[in-house]
Formats: C-alpha cells, structure tokens, sequence
RNA sequence: GCGCCCGUAGCUCAAUUGGAUAGAGCGUUUGGCUACGGACCAAGAGGCUGGGGGUUCGACUCCCUCCGGGCGUACCA
C-alpha cells in the first residue's frame, strides 16, 4: 500500500504543477519534524523557491495551499508556520489504517526491494591468522554483519567475505614462534624470532601439537619444521577464530584465502595488466605504481628491489577478483591503523578500470576496555589484550553485538565492561528485550483468560495518544531501515530500538491491554503484536535475540 | 611537519545528512506502581554543540583557522 508521505508527495507535486511553480525535476523534500507541534512531516519548498520566485516564502506556503487537494481523512492538517515550512498532520484514521499493514507484512515489515538484487559483497574482520580475535575485531564483525543483513533487507544480494592472510612474512613468524616453544617443550634450544609472537597462545599451541603429534617436527630439518609447524598452527587458529565468530552468530559466506591468489599468480596478471595500460615504472630496482596519478599522495611499491611482491599488489590482485566475480558493489571494514591506505587502493582500482565509486572503505575506530572507570591497557606486543571469546563469555552475544553496533563507525568506543554486565534496567539491552518479553506475557496471559488473538479489531478505537504515538514510531520503521542501509549507518538500529521500547513502556503505564471492554481488548492485541513484530525484526537485524521470557 | 578520525548535558552517545525550541540513557532531585512482569512509569535540574571567523532565508552539520585527543605517514603486513 501506498505510505501516508508517498500520498503527500504526489499531491503536492500535483499543486506546485497546477501553480506553475517547479518542473518534473524539481525535488520534494519532507521531513520528521523534531517538535511534535510541528505536525508529522513538514516541507521546505516554499523557503527553496524563494530565490526563484522572488516572493515572501510565507505568501508562496500559502498559495501552495490553496491548490493543495488531500483526504481529510489522511492529512487532517495543514499550516504554515516558522519562516514558511507548511506542516501536515495525518489524520487518527491514517494511522488506524496503517496498522494493519504492519500486521499483514509480518516479519517482512521493514523490508524493500530497492537494492534490485544488486551484487554487494563486503570483506570484514580478516584479521591475520597468527593469534586470537581481539575486541576490534569483536566490534568490526558485529558492525558487518548488521551492514550485510541491512544491505539484504533492502533487496541487494549480499555476501560476507574474509580474507585469510596465509601467506608472507607474519605466518612464517608464528611458524617460527611456535617452533621455538616446541622445541623448548623437549629441551632443546631454538631461538626465539625477533618479532614473534609472544602471547600465551603460541606456548598452548606447541604444546598441544607436541601431545598430538609427539616430537616428529623435531627430527625436521629447520626450514621444514617451521613450514609445517606454520601450517598447522595457521589452521587450528582459523578454525578457533571460525568457532568464535560462530557463536557469535556471524557466518561469513567465503573464507578467502592470499595463497590461492598466489599459487595461480593472480598478481603477477593483475602487475602485467597495470604495466600494459603505463601505470608501472622501475626506480632503484623496483617497480612502482603511479597511484600519484589518481589521487594518492606518493607512488607506492608493487615489487620490491629483492623481486619480492608487496602484500600491496597482492591485495590489487584480491579486489580485482571480486570484480571478477561479479560483484558491483564492495565495501572492506577496515582498522583505524589502515587508513592511510585507502587512497592507494582506491587509485589501483581506478587505474584498472572499475568504476569510481564502486569501492568503498569503512573505517572501524578503536575500541577501549573500560573497567570499573578505567581504560583497560592492551598491547599485542607483550600478548596483552583481551580476546573476543573472553569478552563473549563475559558479557554474553547480545549485549556485545548492542553495544558494539550502538556508535557511529567513525567514533572511537568506550565499552563499559560494567555497564555491559549489568542485568538491570541500565543496560540497554534488557530494557528493549523486556519490552518484548512483556508483550509476549501479555498475549499468553489473554489466551488464559480466553482472549485469543484476534482474526478482527476495530483499530479505530486506538486514540488515546500513547497509541497514536507507539503506532507513529512503528511506521518509521521500514525508512529507518532503508536510511541505516543507504548511510551505512546501522547505529541507528539500535537508538531506533531504545525510542520504540520506551514508547511502548510508555502505553503500557497508561494503559491496560485485557480489559472487559472485548473490542477495545481485540484492537489493543493487534497494537501490541505489531509492536512485537517490529521489535523482532529490528532485533534479528541486529542479531540480538527477542526473548519471549526473561 | 603533512594526512585521516574524533570533540555535543557530570558520564556514554543521538540529532531525519543544511531545517524550526539540539534530544535519549545513565547519574542526580522529586513523585508514582496491591493490575497484563517493578528489568517499569511521571516530573524537574543540567548546554555559548572545544574557541574564533565565514558561506545563506537557516549551521552541531559545509568552508577557513586555532586548541585538545587518537591513528597514520616503509621497497612491513
């Protein structure tokens, strides 16, 4: 059905034509007014014509007006007012009507089909596999996943990548390191890498292979030894990053590795190709890119004087591949740490071929530990930092997930490990699931008092304003969606989520759902399952359970 | 030095991407709830949106500049 600002939209381009005011082009912006006293949409078209026309913008509200033709049930108001916004007020009827279609859409409300099936893939996380996923990574997997599954609400088709960096110089230092602990396990001496990897786990990780597979690396020949213990040490960490991403409920749809670009020499294709169309030069033994040429501030290396290729070409060679799987759309999340990095890979792209802005890097920033007020020290160096899992098993997978979608991208996060423990009504997460469970309770306490939901309701008994204001609120959900997906700002989900709860906490301290009165009973069922249904989708999209008890 | 991000209520953050009187939660003060779950609700206090300048009908939002914090600035990954 047609929404309530679809209706307005056409009717008012109906009134500027009939004046003569704008042509086709013209666009027409409304908007949610902040203050309620300013009615349920406004728009600023006379204040944009005012240049054009040469009139008092208040004179040109007022003629727009007059020609403007609506449903007295639909739009029950319209005013000028302020500077020369005119702001419409739906009628009680509109809203009443609307419900129902909340209803009927079910756990499809709030979804559209405006992305085409468009093919979007987005790579993230794809963390080194030398150690354990840290917080960052906690956050960037969440803010992901929120991101795909928005992206598959709005209609494109979505894939999750992560990008295993099994190759090069930090794998042959866990190799190294892992090596060393080992041999250290049987007595014997090997030196300790330089920058190895000092963190508990590489120490539990020899032993383990030592119990596994006895002392059999230790008869190897060096190189060999590295090279096998490097193997193994990369796929058991893997996997334990699989497991823990997975009870996180995050399931990437490809793991894609570095070593398969290599073994088929993807960047060598990708090096000839950049060569041939004279983006390459040689200088003091290497060759570089002329990245200069689109935007970056310095050309960058692809092969090295030692004939080495840098991990830069190598990561050319995996973007250009994901073009080559036909995809038109790729978003990478990437660390604070890896900025500086963006412009060189956009120009690489550009100087391929692919379209400008298909494209795009987000940025995830930081994340500080706060306990009890503090910021919790990390250092990789020392093998200090505070695993993911650790985190899940503190705080538990919803909580995470909230609190890590809850900022902007670009905002460093203080996450209050304190806060985020709390079970009560300071966190968050449990006021909005409570809303839910609540409902809930309220629907199986009717069905024993042998009110069942109801086939049929009179929604026009629905005036009181907490039922006007939690249908309002319900009905922003599907733009929500499409903004938080378009902006690629899914925070917005979870402070969308926190309005609705109190909304409906709201209605629910004013007034009672099971009453005598049958009717008013049957439509205020309907209200607050409509309720439940959006608190659901919301919280799928997020990840976070809807607890029917809690 | 240069580049990117951040700076909004005591704290953690929003603000429909340039709209009207800058809003929530926590904390704080006061008051409610013998009901379908008190993990709740209502009312109040709290602000020169880091400072200054500019752009225009209109700026938290865009531009310039300064201050403060984080990150980056490799023939590393």
């Amino acid at each position: 059905m047609m929404t309530g600002e679809q209706y307005l939209r056409e009717k008012l381009r109906k009134a500027l034509q009939e004046k003569g005011f704008v042509d086709d082009e013209f666009q027409i912006t409304l908007d949610r007014p902040k203050v309620a006293e300013h009615g349920d949409l406004a728009t600023n078209v006379a204040m944009v014509l005012v240049s054009k026309l040469r009139r008092n913008p208040r004179e040109i509200a007022a003629d727009i007006l007059q020609a403007l033709d609506v449903d007295a049930e639909i739009i029950a108001g319209a005013e000028v007012a302020g500077a020369g916004f005119i702001n419409f007020r739906f009628g009680n009827g509109y809203y009443q009507a609307a419900l129902s279609d909340v209803l009927t859409a079910g756990a499809e409300f709030g979804r559209s089909d405006c992305g085409n099936g468009e093919r979007v893939q987005i790579e993230f996380v794809s963390a080194n596999p030398t150690g354990p996923l840290n917080v960052v990574s906690a956050r960037a997997a969440a803010v992901g996943d929120v991101m795909a599954e928005l992206f598959k609400a709005v209609g494109y088709t979505v894939e999750k990548e992560y990008y295993v960096n099994d190759a090069g110089r930090q794998v042959r230092l866990l190799g190294k390191s892992v090596s060393a602990r080992y041999m250290k396990l049987l007595g014997k001496d090997e030196v300790f890498p330089d920058e190895g990897y000092h963190g508990d786990y590489v120490g539990e990780l020899a032993k383990t292979f030592l119990e596994q597979y006895g002392d059999r690396f230790a008869n190897l020949k060096e190189e060999k030894r590295w090279q096998e213990l490097s193997e193994l040490a990369l796929n058991t960490i893997l996997q334990s990053q699989k497991d823990v991403l997975g009870a996180y409920g995050l399931h990437f749809d490809i793991w894609f590795r570095e070593s398969d670009l290599r073994d088929r020499n993807a960047h060598r294709e990708v090096l000839d190709t950049l060569s041939e169309k004279g983006f390459v030069y040689e200088e003091k033994g290497a060759k570089w890119f002329k990245s200069t040429q689109f935007g970056d501030e310095k050309d960058r290396v692809l092969v090295t004087s030692e004939g080495e290729p840098t991990y830069f070409l190598v990561d050319i060679a995996y973007h250009a591949d994901k073009y080559d799987r036909d995809f038109t759309r790729l978003y990478d999340l990437w660390g604070p740490d890896h900025h500086g990095y963006v412009p060189r890979m956009k120009a690489a792209l550009l100087a391929l071929g692919y379209p400008e802005g298909s494209f795009d890097v987000i940025i995830i920033q930081q994340v500080n530990l706060l306990q009890a007020g503090e910021v919790v020290k990390m250092s990789k160096r020392a093998g200090k930092i505070i695993e993911m899992q650790e985190l899940l098993e503190e705080v538990g997978v919803d909580v995470a997930r909230f609190f890590f979608v809850a900022r902007r991208t670009q905002s460093p996060l203080d996450f209050d490990m304190d806060l985020a423990k709390n079970t009560s009504e300071e966190n968050p997460v449990y006021y909005v699931q409570y809303a839910h469970a609540r409902i809930c309770n309220i629907i199986k306490h009717a069905e024993e008092r042998d009110v069942p939901f109801p086939k049929q309701a009179n929604l026009k008994l629905l005036g009181q304003k907490e039922e006007i204001n939690l249908i309002k609120k319900l009905l922003e959900f599907p733009d929500l969606v499409s903004k938080a997906a378009q902006h690629l700002e899914p925070h917005r989900l979870p402070t969308y989520l926190q309005e609705l709860a109190a909304t409906f906490h709201r209605f629910y301290h004013h007034h009672r759902v099971v009453t005598d009165d049958k009717e008013l009973t049957n439509a205020r069922l309907v209200l607050i399952r409509c309720t439940q249904i959006v608190l659901a989708n919301a919280l799928k999209l997020l990840g976070v359970s809807a607890p029917e008890r809690m």
